[in-house]
DNA sequence: TGACCTACCTAACTGTCGTTAGGTAGGTTG
DNA sequence: CAACCTACCTAACGACAGTTAGGTAGGTCA
């Protein structure tokens, strides 16, 4: 297909790049789900289960990520304002999940859920530029990651 | 200053990149200096100094920092090439801080060091976008994120 | 004073990007 | 079969980014 062809389909390159964004997110929310369905194991292990649910769908879709790493910060006003809001919302769901472990005494009281939240998502995205599929396997990575969250890495 | 006569100081547009980011690695170089300067405390204490002079070098340098996250990425790879190798070296220092409190024992044995360094610079690099310094105290959150990374979120 | 150097400026060229108008091959439907 | 729809294509446009050549104001130095 042709540069030009592009326009049958988007009004505009905004719009093909909102739409690849927001799309990028359905699938983030979709993993969610499916790692929200994993009621079972410790505290940690429900961590543990969404962090790999998170880290499977960033890289199962490369290109959506890839779009929204190298775009979404110069992306034009109209179209972050459209995708902060479903970014948000997917924040909230994790937010969501934090709270409910420092109720059950299970997270730290004293911790600022927001930082913490904002932490693990920064290590997680930011994987996606050093962390190579083919050489490590997920599970562990996953594993790790939260692990390093959860009790940190002093002995 | 109009666009044409930046060539009267650069060879291309890629040269004053170069020149830029280079610069705002050296200007993090010697925050680090400074930071390894200070030699007393804890080993958690040792590692808080650096985040917290990392954190300041970040935010006191916005222009290199915002050069730095916003171009980086999309720089073409000769400049990359060459900046890779200056931030080679500076993740080095950290590396060799945080192996030698391992060896002190401060530092769990089963901890992947350079898992431990990519997971704080997320952290540290990636709150550029959301921290406000005129609304939290730098060495607040220097601490919070020492604690964080330390001894993690668990109760 | 006159020659020269520094640090800008203007004006223009080239290439690329986002976009549009109009054309067309191939499949679908009455 | 004819009319039509779908999903592309080509060619061209205006705007803008990177760059260059040549000009110029103001300070320096013999």
């Amino acid at each position: 297909m042709k540069a030009g062809s592009l326009y049958y389909h988007f009004a505009s390159k905004d719009d093909l790049l909102t739409e690849i964004l927001r799309r990028g997110i359905a699938v983030m929310n979709v993993a969610f789900d499916e790692a929200d369905a994993i009621q079972a194991g410790s505290p940690a292990d429900r961590v543990a289960a969404h962090v790999r649910a998170h880290l499977a769908a960033l890289y199962e879709n490369g290109p959506y990520t890839a779009a929204h790493i190298t775009t979404f910060r110069t992306a034009p006003a109209a179209v972050r304002d459209e995708i902060v809001k479903l970014r948000d919302a997917y924040e909230a769901r994790w937010t969501t999940v934090l709270k409910s472990l420092q109720r059950d005494g299970a997270l730290s009281a004293d911790v600022n859920i927001n930082l913490a939240r904002l932490a693990l998502f920064a290590v997680m995205n930011s994987s996606v530029e050093w962390f190579d599929q083919t050489r490590g396997n997920l599970d562990d990575f996953a594993a790790i990651i939260t692990r390093q969250f959860w009790t940190g890495v002093a002995v």
